[in-house]
RNA sequence: GGACGGGUGGGUGAGUGGCUAAAACCAGCAGACUGUAAAUCUGCCGCUCCUUGCGGGCUACGGAGGUUCGAAUCCUCCCCCGUCCA
C-alpha cells in the first residue's frame, strides 16, 4: 500500500506519535512542515533542508498555477522532479488565498475568481480545478479546496463558508476518485466552520462521512484568540477518526505547538519560521531574537548556544546582524536555516516527549520561556 | 579678476514670506509577522520640560546685519563650493 498512516503511541494529554507512509518517504508525526509556496522553502536549498532532517515541505496550488502552470510541471515530470524534491510534498489548494487575497477575489458555488496578482488577468478555480492541478503536480498530499473565512465571522457567514466547504469537498472527492490515483496521492478534506463550535462539529461529522483518508482544520489562527483556536481543534479532532491523519493548517508560533499536538494534531505548517528569519526574528530556546538589535553588533555567540543548527555551528549573532543590516542574502538563508531548523527540534521533541508520556511536562518547560523576546 | 549656479536637520535632497522642527528617500533605533501578493510592513528619529498633550520652552536652513506683525524663503555685506570666461 502506498499510504499507510499508524498511530504508535498515544501520550495522555491526547497527543499522538505516529508514521505516515507515502510513495516519497516516510513522515514522522507530529510533524512540521516548512512551506515552500512557489516550490522553493525561501532562502534555502533542497539540499538544506535535507541536511537539517525536513521530511516534508508544501506547495501553493494556486500560486504554482498562476507560473509556471500545472502544465509545464507535469511537462517537466512532476512537482518532484521539477522541484529536485524527491521527499514528500503537500500541495495547499489555494484555500487560504480565498482568504488573504480577498480584494482580489470573487467566491461563487462554483468556484473563485482571481484576479491575478502577476498580470491582473482572470483566473478561475474550482474545487476539481484546483484537484486538476494538483493531479498534475504530483504532489503526495492534495488539498481539496476551501472557503477559507476571518476567524471573527458571524455564525452565518460560517455556516455558508463550512457548507460551501463542504459542497465542495464532495465534488473534490468525486472528482478525484474519476482522475486521481489513491495509490499515488492522498487526499485530505478541510474542516470550517469560523469560531463556532457547533458549526465546526457538524462540519467535521459531516466530512468525516464522506470518508477522506486525512482531514485538516482549516479557518483557525487567522485573527482569534490561542484559546480559541485550541478549543475549536479539540472540538474537531475529537469528532475525526483515530486512524486517520489530521493536518491544523497555518499554525504557529513555537510556543503553541506542544498545544496542538496535545490536542491530537498531526501535522502542521506555517511560514512563520521562515518570514520571521527573512525579517530578522529567529526562535530560540530562551525566546525570540531580534537579530538587527544594536546589542547583537559585537556579539560572538551563537543565535543559541543550545541549537545544533548549521548556522548555530558556525556563525556568530554579530556576523548574522551584519549579513541582516547589510541586506546579504545569506542572511536571509542562515536565518531561515535556523529557524526550520528549530521547528523540525521542537517536533524531534515533541515526539520524543510523547514516546515518553511526557508532553505536558514538555511543554509547560518549554512555554514558560518561549513567548518572550530575549534581551541579553 | 569677471559671469553664472549653489550652500537646508547624520547623508542625499524638496521647500522660494505665515499651513515649516522643515517633504521624500537613505542611514540610525525599536516593533510586528501564524495553510506567503511579505528579503515585507509599522512606529520613532534637533534639544529639553512636564499634568505625555494633535502640550510648553529653547535651538535650527553657510555667517553677520537688515526689511516685515512674521524670514530657510526678500535686501546688504562677508565666507565657502561648482561651472564657465580672462
Amino acid at each position: 500500500m502506498a499510504f499507510r498512516f499508524e498511530v504508535l503511541h498515544t501520550d495522555p494529554s491526547g497527543a499522538r506519535l505516529g508514521r505516515l507512509e507515502t510513495p516519497h518517504g516516510i513522515i514522522e508525526t507530529p510533524a512540521f512542515m516548512a512551506v515552500g509556496t512557489l516550490g522553493s522553502v525561501k532562502g534555502l536549498t533542497q539540499e538544506s533542508l535535507e541536511s537539517i532532517g525536513a521530511q516534508i515541505i508544501l506547495a501553493n496550488t494556486y500560486h504554482l498555477f498562476l507560473r509556471p502552470g500545472a502544465e509545464l510541471i507535469r511537462e517537466m515530470g512532476g512537482l518532484h522532479k521539477f522541484i529536485a524534491w524527491p521527499h514528500p510534498i503537500l500541495t495547499d489548494s489555494g484555500g487560504y488565498q480565498v482568504f488573504s487575497l480577498a480584494a482580489l477575489r470573487k467566491v461563487t458555488d462554483d468556484g473563485v475568481e482571481f484576479r491575478s496578482h502577476l498580470d491582473g488577468s482572470a483566473r478561475f478555480l474550482s474545487p476539481e480545478k484546483a484537484l486538476e492541478i494538483q493531479i498534475a503536480l504530483g504532489s503526495d498530499i492534495v488539498m481539496v479546496l476551501d472557503e477559507c473565512i476571518d476567524s471573527s465571522s458571524d455564525e452565518a457567514r460560517a455556516s455558508a463558508a463550512a457548507a460551501r466547504t463542504l459542497a465542495w469537498a464532495k465534488r473534490s472527492l468525486n472528482y478525484f476518485n474519476e482522475y486521481g490515483d489513491a495509490s499515488r496521492q492522498m487526499i485530505f478534506g478541510i474542516v470550517q466552520g469560523g469560531a463556532h463550535r457547533e458549526l465546526r462539529r457538524k462540519c467535521a461529522d459531516e466530512m468525516v462521512a464522506l470518508d477522506f483518508p486525512g482531514y485538516a482544520i482549516g479557518g483557525l489562527a487567522v485573527g482569534e484568540s490561542h484559546q480559541t483556536t485550541c478549543e475549536i481543534s479539540a472540538e474537531v479532532t475529537s469528532r475525526l477518526p483515530a486512524n486517520k491523519p489530521r493536518y491544523l493548517m497555518g499554525v504557529g508560533r513555537p510556543e503553541q505547538i506542544p498545544d496542538y499536538v496535545a490536542r491530537g494534531v498531526d501535522m502542521m505548517d506555517c511560514v512563520l519560521p521562515t518570514r520571521s528569519a527573512r525579517h530578522g526574528c529567529l526562535f530560540t530556546w530562551q525566546g525570540r531574537l531580534l537579530i538587527k538589535n544594536a546589542r547583537y553588533a559585537n556579539d560572538s555567540r551563537p543565535i543559541d548556544p543550545a541549537c545544533e543548527c548549521p548556522t548555530c555551528r558556525r556563525y556568530s549573532r554579530a556576523y548574522l546582524r551584519h549579513l541582516y543590516i547589510s541586506n546579504e542574502i545569506l542572511g536571509a538563508t542562515l536565518n531561515t536555516l535556523h529557524n526550520v531548523y528549530f521547528y523540525l527540534d521542537i517536533m524531534a521533541k515533541i515526539r520524543k516527549a510523547i514516546r515518553f508520556g511526557n508532553l505536558l511536562g514538555f511543554c509547560s518547560a518549554l512555554q514558560a520561556r518561549l513567548h518572550t523576546t530575549i534581551s541579553d
